[in-house]
DNA sequence: CGCTCATTTGACAAAGGTCAATCCCAGTGG
DNA sequence: CCACTGGGATTGACCTTTGTCAAATGAGCG
């Protein structure tokens, strides 16, 4: 492996023996093309990701940045698009989507983030966010001010790097789905959704076979490219077939192997 | 505008009353997703991105990162994924695609790139490329040892600003591509790849009418999420509507307007 | 308890994909 | 100089997947 950090002992190796169910992790982790993240992220969930291995003197800093804490309700927009970027946002509980909206204005949801993960970095470029954070549940996030981001990137070697990684792991979320909706058909994606959640589930310590779906079947068909319609009649065909159980936004992975074999591209 | 230098003058209004043919800009472009660069870059192109506004002393500092060159032949490849990062490359001269791998061994072309765009960006959080970059023609690029780049980063403020806008550029023609994969009809699709091509071309002073494709029907495919056969159909169909004209490689778009219709999702 | 919105399901249509037969050149070698 | 060859491109016929429309059902919330 080539991260700084040694990953996660779960990702060592895939078919591990492990007593746990084993849980196929979403296609195109396995391949490199995510470099052990996947769409999830890597790091760990309960510091923050740009604390990983910086000296206690930045830390201090980055601690000083973490102090402020902002609520929001299922539905509230964390940021919307086109608005003014002055910070970034570490997701301390809860989740949101991001959307980016298309000339016809119609919306594409374009990511899934859940506690540990900072969003916002897509307005760094233009000054401005490009896409709509809206919270899928209630969430507590930290704003840090990208004025003192910036500021401590000059300062700290190791904070700087992580904030590089930051950048550039959204460009890896980001293949990860052109992937999926470039080349993928529509079990596929489902599947490969499905084992993204399980996986950061698992990361954050939640099971990794029973968990609740945050988004709508219409969110999920947005994000993975499909009508709601397709979505539905996925998770029914899955639950037929013994795959998963699902009621309504309740999800059970049955069987998590043969999911994985979907996932693949297994006819 | 909010973007920190003057937008393009081409850009200010889209419906410009130059004496020109008037080129309707791809659909995300026109509506802040893509926030004036779309797929395409806004930088300009004679000097590199990085040295955008930076004081004279990071400059001289910049220049010499610029020296040596590195020739590449069509079909060469420029960095493989998994590949170690340890260089940024900023594109003199020629073109290439950049291209993901799915789990199943299959590639997807994720991005074309020309000359003032700089490649490599993915591989600074993980060490190691996620993309393989290969040229479409002849090319000539500089190489920028990334510890060079991250030590001038710390020292300029202004470089450290370009670094960060390359980095989320990257995100920005990936969400743009997103959109395009995730939402939008087979037509819609190529036709905001021709004003694309058409946009670059133009910044660069080539002809936005008239120019050569240096992708393949399968690659640009690829790039599009569909089959070559189904871009070679749409060729056929907009010449047939008198839309473009086709003849292999060669493109002349006679109706940039109506092109543009199609982009923005015209039955 | 009743409303509203999400979800499921079916029937049908359409967009693209698949397979296969040419075609068209560019480059090669005679 | 010309025929040959091989890969890209085009085109047609057909089929699969997914989208569309509509109706029925279920779930969450005030």
């Amino acid at each position: 492996m080539l991260s700084h950090r040694p990953p996660p002992p779960d990702r060592l190796n895939p078919a591990s023996k492990a007593g746990e169910p084993e849980i196929p992790e979403a296609g195109a982790a396995r391949h490199g093309i995510a470099r052990g993240s996947s769409w999830s992220s890597n790091w760990e969930v309960k510091e923050f990701c740009l604390s990983a291995g910086i000296d206690p003197e930045a830390t201090r800093h980055v601690e000083r940045l973490l102090t402020k804490r902002i609520r929001f309700r299922k539905g509230d927009v964390v940021f919307r698009i086109g608005g003014w970027f002055d910070a970034l946002y570490a997701i301390r509980m809860g989740s949101c989507k991001t959307a980016l909206l298309a000339p016809d204005g119609q919306s594409q949801v374009a990511g899934y983030h859940m506690s540990g993960e900072v969003i916002g970095l897509d307005g760094i470029g233009g000054g401005t966010h490009e896409c709509q954070a809206t919270a899928l549940e209630d969430m507590e996030v930290c704003p840090l001010p990208f004025d003192q981001v910036e500021n401590l990137a000059r300062q700290s070697e190791a904070f700087q790097c992580n904030l590089y990684k930051l950048l550039s792991q959204e460009s890896v979320r980001a293949h990860a789905l052109m992937l999926v909706l470039g080349t993928m058909r529509a079990e596929q994606r489902l599947a490969i959704f499905l084992l993204d959640l399980s996986h950061r589930y698992r990361m954050r310590g939640y099971s990794p076979c029973e968990f609740l779906l945050r988004m709508s079947r219409e969110e999920i068909g947005s994000y993975l490219g499909l009508k709601l319609e397709t979505v539905s009649r996925l998770f029914s065909r899955f639950q037929r077939d013994g795959l998963i159980q699902v009621q309504a936004r309740a999800v059970k992975l049955l069987d998590p192997v043969g999911v994985g074999r979907i996932a693949e591209g297994a006819a």
